[in-house]
RNA sequence: UCGGCAGUAGCUCAGUGGUAGAGCGUUCGACUGUUAAUCGAAUGGUCGUAGGUUCGACCCCUACCUGCCGAGCCA
């Protein structure tokens, strides 16, 4: 069997393979059939004279989306979109199809929600969700490339990770209670200190009532933790993952960037790195003149307030300062008030966190969060207390600062919204074969 | 949770206080090069739900349901 990836190899050759029909059209004595198999796309000719009669008529008869076992030369030709076509000379129908809601017609959103599990047959997500296994490999392999070991977290934890409160709760038997975890970053600590370098690569989950393009319910991060490091070393190895993974994709995606039509240029100097870094002061600076001068990217709203110190950035405001560059930008050290308990004051002023956030141009937001994290036993036990967290349920994560603690870092990455932004797609839940949203559990 | 918009044929939408419309799809027929083909024919409806106003409501009013877009929260 032969996949249709491997024809433009095979000019000349018969070869046999098993293909879903997309779409059929016709011109008297010549047929064609549109047809897919997962690997690519190829059309399928049948010219009435070249095939017996009742291949043809069998041909005629084929509805889409039937799935096929087709014989065929490969021929070239210039008309086509991959250079080649398949003459077909014998098919058979393995299954067939009739009635298949997804026509070749334009569909509203909600419609092909409803039939993702027959949509992700489609150019469009089958491009889409092939950038996204190109990224999680290139994930895979850029940690292995840089030492890291692969460290799975659990996904039903006792605590929050952080201390906000939107965590979907689990029944334990009705005696007691578990959560569905938003961030593995915890237990990716006490990796860093068990094996220095380590990743958590998984679904997590928030409960939080978003209905924007930028918000699931379910959503994969990939959360590396490195122990020793620091804020200065942190932002670089977020940069160094970056450009490696864009430089993955515009070199083992293009067939399918093109397809979705992504002005790949716009994504070179991302692939380049040397990423801007500004403090948070600068950017509620470059957020004040913008507003100040009336030069807004599109989809700000002129009504958009400035951003007071103390305050956090709104996701208009992220729009603005990473309008501003070419390439993804390094906002850092934004006021320890506003972020969460475990981050290392910076020394400078304690005011402040040595933290970051990665905003991705083009409008597309925040798409890493970072930090050094607290490693003095004192500080991070004052915080827990501080911030009114249950401290029993933070004692192992308070331990590995009684332990041989020392300075130590990481971030989370989350994959739809950069597997979103480097396909240039306007939301994240094409960007995951199945999206979890608050309207959304089916299919 | 708040704000805006929407719900009419399989799909995308138009519509007017007085007999429910178009395009596409689908089926059949014609055509040797289509890429959203073209031409001819056929096919298609609980106008989101419930109540109200009216001689008469898809249209006006009220409530509710559902979805989309934006905000907050974040990755």
């Amino acid at each position: 069997m032969t996949s249709i990836q491997d024809l433009p190899q095979l000019t000349g050759q018969t070869v046999t393979l098993n293909a879903w029909v997309q779409d059929k059209s016709g011109k008297g004595k010549i047929l064609f059939l549109k047809l897919r198999d997962g690997t690519g796309f190829v059309q399928g000719t049948l010219f009435k004279p070249e095939v017996s009669e009742a291949v043809f008529e069998a041909a005629k008869k084929v509805t889409q989306e039937s799935s096929l076992e087709i014989v065929g030369e490969v021929r070239a030709d210039a008309r086509a979109p991959s250079g080649v076509e398949l003459a077909i000379s014998d098919l058979r129908v393995r299954g067939e199809s009739g009635d298949y809601p997804i026509t070749p017609k334009e569909h509203g959103i909600d419609f092909l929600q409803d039939h993702r599990h027959l949509w992700i047959r489609h150019r469009r997500p089958w491009a889409i969700l092939r950038v996204r296994d190109c990224v999680e490999r290139n994930i895979v392999q850029f940690f292995a490339q840089e030492g890291f070991i692969r460290f799975d977290a659990p996904f039903f934890t006792a605590n929050a990770g952080e201390d906000t409160t939107e965590l979907f709760e689990i029944d334990l038997f009705g005696e007691d209670k578990a959560y569905l975890s938003q961030t593995g970053q915890l237990h990716a600590e006490a990796g860093a200190l068990a094996f220095g370098k380590v990743y958590t690569f998984g679904p997590t989950f928030r409960a939080e009532k978003s209905k924007t393009r930028r918000h699931l319910l379910e959503f994969w991060m990939v959360e590396p933790e490195v122990a020793p490091s620091n804020h200065q070393e942190n932002m670089k190895l977020q940069e160094k993952m970056v450009s490696y993974l864009v430089r993955a994709v515009l070199s083992e995606c293009t067939e399918e960037l093109k397809v979705l039509g992504r002005d790949t240029g716009k994504l070179k100097p991302a692939a380049e790195g040397n990423y801007p870094r500004v403090r948070y002061s600068e950017a509620l600076e470059i957020i004040r003149t913008a507003l100040e001068r009336g030069t807004l990217p599109p989809n700000v709203s002129p009504d958009t307030q400035p951003v007071e110190f103390g305050d956090d950035l709104g996701a208009p405001h992220e729009t603005i300062v990473g309008s501003h560059f070419d390439r993804p930008v390094i906002i850092e050290r934004y006021p320890a008030s506003i972020k969460a308990f475990y981050m290392q004051p910076d020394p400078e002023n304690p005011e402040l966190a040595l933290c970051d956030d990665m905003i991705a141009p083009e409008g597309y937001g925040e798409i890493i969060g970072g930090s050094e994290r607290i490693h003095d036993l004192a500080l991070l036990k004052k915080r827990i207390e501080d911030q009114g967290l249950p401290q029993e349920a933070f004692e192992w994560y308070v331990d590995l600062r009684r332990y041989g603690s020392v300075p130590h870092a990481g971030y989370g990455m989350g994959l739809e919204r950069f597997v979103a932004w480097v396909t240039g797609i306007d939301h994240i839940r094409e960007a995951i074969p199945f999206p979890r949203m608050l309207t959304r559990m089916t299919p």
